[in-house]
DNA sequence: GTCTATAGAGTGATAGAC
DNA sequence: GTCTATCACTCTATAGAC
């Protein structure tokens, strides 16, 4: 018997692979092995919902390893390290930015900026602490996720890693404290 | 009668608006205001065919209007502004970049590629141009690529514009000649 | 008996192809 | 406009845990 929380790292690789229109309910039930009537039963509100569970679990993994260690008295360069582990080096997308760009954006509009909105915040928080001027600061943030997801998206067009991670190594040397 | 030329940018802001799954063919022949008949025998390849005649359309755009250009002596600072105004200084997305994260990636992945690839190259002859050492010239293209990538996607996340106009800016400031 | 987890046939709607 | 395939989803049925 499996739980609902066990699922939904598998739905995250999923719909990371063949999107949110792309992964249709047939081949989310062979991935996982369940049953429609399963599936149905651990998210009630189908796809969506499903996809809504995904988001909330990344936003929660996040929270925990990125944004309350940055506030906390962590490094940029420790953050930047766990970002490069989770998005396997520039291999794996951010889904928060491919339902950003694509038609499912206006659905899940509300939880997608919140992701970044809540990153601004963390980043902010520690540049300020760094001694930068909040203007610097807020400038700072901006740029540290733009290179992240810039990188991540050039990488995948191109499939080479080089984007992602030169992107990281000028983060590092630029706001090393 | 129309053209297959003139049906073109049309099917472009289509898929930019609604992804390349999420265009339906009756929305296409909504917004068209042509029959499936006609978009049968303008692209009998069907959808996959008018997303490739959109991407082919957006790379000769990018040739003639930014890469010759910035290739035959024009400034980065021109480039960066006819950027802006390709993307109407944020508000619209980056259809290859998009592309580029969803699951019709696969299917586009050699134009994809080679959108950026081209981009790429000129902007390091750009730069070595302005004499930087090829070295530093490809770094400095890489990091103008994910700045406008990353901004684009940024921005339409949080439906603000700050952050591909602040990637701009930085980026006028870092490599201007 | 009730609840949760399971499977999967069957629903109407709509997809893209022609 | 017609076609067939497939879509998300509903529903019924059944299992075992408590």
């Amino acid at each position: 018997m499996r739980e609902r929380a066990d699922l939904i790292p598998e739905l995250a690789e999923i719909f990371r692979e063949y999107g949110f229109e792309g992964a249709s309910l047939a081949f989310i039930t062979e991935r996982t092995g369940l049953g429609k009537g399963s599936l149905y039963n651990f998210f009630p509100g189908g796809k969506a919902e499903m996809a809504g569970a995904v988001l909330e679990h990344i936003s929660r993994w996040f929270e925990e390893d990125i944004f309350v260690p940055l506030e906390q008295g962590g490094s940029l360069s420790e953050m930047l390290s766990h970002v490069k582990t989770y998005f396997a080096g520039g291999g794996r997308v951010c889904l928060v930015g491919m339902f950003a760009l694509t038609e499912t954006r206006d659905q899940f509009a509300v939880q997608i900026a919140a992701y970044f909105e809540r990153w601004e915040v963390a980043l902010v928080a520690y540049l300020v602490r760094q001694g930068k001027h909040p203007a610097e600061a807020q400038a700072g943030a901006l740029d540290i996720l733009v290179t992240i997801q810039g990188g991540l998206t050039l990488s995948r067009a191109r499939n080479s890693p080089q984007y992602f991670l030169q992107g990281l190594k000028r983060l590092r040397q630029d706001y090393q404290g």
